[in-house]
DNA sequence: CGTTCATTTGAACATGCTCAATTCCTGTGG
DNA sequence: CCACAGGAATTGAGCATGTTCAAATGAACG
């Protein structure tokens, strides 16, 4: 807990959490100390499976994945987070941490005791709103991420994944075309579900078709319309197909044949 | 809204936001009225996707799945859903239902507005709790899920399907041995991410195997034990495999050799 | 430099998908 | 009550995607 030291800065304004802290606590009935922060270096862990839950975490600069452990001793990635993350969210659950959070490069949390997000949540109608939005928003990324999962082939999971992280990059302020990826190719592959062989032939592959450029764990996506084309990739559009429309509208269909 | 009628029941005892109920109420702070149920039939929607979101429901009786659209118009089956589930968390992300929830036989759901809601989570810490609780095992449920669908094999997935539904039939008192199957062997391949022959093809085998007995949508587990093995089928096992302890401790893997 | 880890590449193989045909249910109308 | 139609489920056979295994190359760090 003292290791957290008590600061306040300027990537605070991007936080999901900000209607907690002092600035904002002036205009409302929140009344919540200053959240304290710390920093991590590469591969620390957040908190490990098991631990006790006693906090959520906002991630301020930096990266980190989550896993779970199956029955076997295997490590399943369920996701990577960026600045402005709720981490922690796993723990309400039980009162204990399900998940394992480690980081993947230095980086800086956020630390919100639970009794004191508890007590704004009481107080204040944005907290509340903020933080059932995040986890509605992590509920909704993970079924979004199912989908891909089931529906979709190596190459188009691939093309998604770097497409996504294109996107939270660009939502965060930094480049949309071009990238450090965080993470080893055996943690996409785990993430993905797949081998780490596939996940570099993906890479060769869409380096070949001048789709993208990879340097290291650097990315340039050259052609974002081609990298998109890879989404709906015909082969596997078939695969587990319900239609839409079941009965009463076959002929629209047909009609437009 | 004036279609549900509001009522109380024996159900209510289970129910997960209980605290929220009149009984309940009179020792509290909780000043809520009565929730409103409401019967529906099988293949009737709760709400669709993009639909405005203004309340959650509990399902009280019944049964029910959850759906994604991906791009491409199919369909993808995120969960299925039984009595004393929270439905509709996934809408607090935007305000509107990102998924469609789609009875499977005539189910009845207790309906919560989101304004009842909020102001409950002001003034009850039990129901901030229920409400966080059931986001974070929504949350883990998922990422559980996520782990089978990228670690195991057909088997291995359809063994954990099976056992899930046992487990939770249990949890609700009712049978864990002997219970039917609400959904239709495509909801399950769509859900499992597999052909619906494959589908059918494991409960060909299990029923083989003397492992369960099939009977059109009855599924009588015959042998537990067996079951529970099918999770440690030994080909997925080195499948993604990353051992845990990556350094410093290579010697006590080597010694135990 | 030399050891170790990360990544890439190639070739054979296996799991599970696709396609096609059949059987089994359910419900409906004569 | 039976015939029939449409959907749900099962079964078989060939095939494709992506995995496994093996080996080589490249980068990083002491």
């Amino acid at each position: 807990m003292s290791q957290y030291v008590a600061q306040q800065s300027s990537l605070c304004q991007k936080c999901s959490m900000s209607a907690m802290c002092i600035e904002k606590a002036c205009d409302s009935k929140v009344n919540v100390k200053v959240r304290s922060h710390k920093i991590f270096h590469k591969s620390d862990a957040l908190f490990r499976d098991g631990e006790r839950f006693d906090a959520i975490y906002i991630l301020r600069s930096g990266s980190v994945k989550s896993s779970l452990l199956s029955g076997t001793g295997q490590e399943q990635i369920t996701g990577f987070y960026f600045p402005g993350d709720l981490l922690g969210l796993d723990g309400f659950e039980k009162g204990a941490h399900s998940q394992t959070l480690k980081f993947l490069e230095t980086s800086s949390v956020c630390r919100i005791a639970f009794s004191e997000l508890d007590a704004a949540m009481a107080n204040s109608q944005s907290i509340r709103y903020n933080l059932l939005q995040g986890m509605s928003q992590a509920l909704n990324d993970d079924d979004k991420f199912l989908l891909n999962a089931h529906c979709m082939n190596a190459s188009q999971k691939f093309a998604s994944f770097i497409l996504n992280l294109s996107n939270k990059f660009e939502s965060r302020g930094l480049s949309s075309h071009n990238f450090d990826l965080s993470m080893s190719r055996v943690d996409i592959a785990n993430y993905l579900g797949m081998a780490v062989e596939t996940v570099s032939r993906q890479l060769t592959q869409l380096q070949k078709d001048h789709i993208i450029e990879v340097n290291k764990r650097n990315i340039s996506i050259v052609d974002f319309s081609r990298l998109q084309d890879c989404l709906n990739d015909e082969k596997a559009m078939s695969k587990h197909f319900i239609p839409l429309m079941s009965k009463g509208f076959t002929s629209q269909v047909s009609a437009s044949h």
